[in-house]
DNA sequence: ATGCCGGGTACGACCCGA
């Protein structure tokens, strides 16, 4: 089974292009952030035409996360527990059935946070609490579990092409990676990590020719409970979307999955 | 380079992203 996480920075511009990659590399999940669309204006018909079942939670402008899935939903849910206040829409979860077991995904678009002196950082980090207290339930289940999408967290230097340029941002510094680092500390697997030493970068900034000078930062990940760790195969990260015509400045990042063999 | 691009709303600039 392949599960992808891919940050389209607007359906209605990205349509084509997502369409188009979805025809050729046909994966069974694959959560969207950012679609910056209301669930009524979000073009799931585009999609079931190419045998995806679609959930999503849209807002209006920004934000928004969507789930496509070429199996059937056994059960979804939207928004982050912990706080009724907030209306932004940056989590939903679906339940799969795969024959041998089930894989539950959580896709997530978190907080960006800067600036760092104001209400938006404060904002990112209880989004974190709340996140690592949703995880710590969730692992009680000791089930197949698939955390991902855009974090918005550079995890180490390795991740980072200018390191120095980026240390102090709200993707990276003590405070973000602290609660980054509970995730894992919990017993959430890193999937790129956990297979590869190579930078593995996920964006590069439509500015300053940062893709031409490979300027990118690794913020898009898919973390694993053991349960889902236990199957994973391989891990690619699709940067090759990056220099298509009228591209996302995030690339899509794709587990594989054998959920047929026991663990 | 805390906005150089690119996308949103809405139709003229302004908000937002990482």
């Amino acid at each position: 089974m392949r599960i992808v996480t891919w940050n389209i920075n607007g359906i209605k511009a990205r349509l084509l292009v997502v369409r188009e990659w979805l025809k050729q590399s046909k994966p069974d999940i694959v959560a969207l952030q950012e679609i910056k669309s209301i669930d009524e204006n979000f073009p799931g018909e585009a999609f079931e035409e190419l045998g995806y079942n679609v959930q999503t939670h849209g807002q209006k402008g920004f934000n928004g996360v969507a789930l496509l899935s070429r199996l059937p939903f056994d059960d979804v849910s939207r928004q982050l527990p912990g706080d009724a206040s907030d209306t932004q829409a940056r989590l939903i979860e679906g339940c799969f059935s795969h024959g041998s077991g089930s894989v539950r995904v959580c896709n997530i678009y978190l907080p960006n946070g800067n600036p760092v002196d104001s209400e938006k950082f404060s904002y990112k980090l209880h989004w974190m609490e709340r996140l690592n207290r949703f995880v710590a339930d969730r692992l009680r289940l000791e089930e197949p579990f698939v955390l991902l999408g855009d974090f918005n967290l550079i995890p180490s230097d390795l991740d980072c092409h200018d390191p120095e340029r980026w240390w102090g941002d709200a993707l990276f510094r003590s405070e973000s990676l602290q609660r980054f680092r509970h995730l894992a500390n919990l017993g959430m697997v890193d999937a790129v990590r956990a297979t590869t030493d190579s930078p593995s970068y996920t964006f590069w900034d439509f500015q300053s020719g940062a893709w031409r000078k490979n300027n990118g930062i690794r913020i898009d990940h898919l973390m694993l409970s053991p349960q889902a760790a236990d199957h994973l195969d391989s891990v690619t990260v699709h940067r090759e979307l990056r220099g298509w015509d009228r591209p996302s400045d995030h690339v899509p990042v794709e587990g594989t999955f054998d959920f047929a063999l026991p663990a």
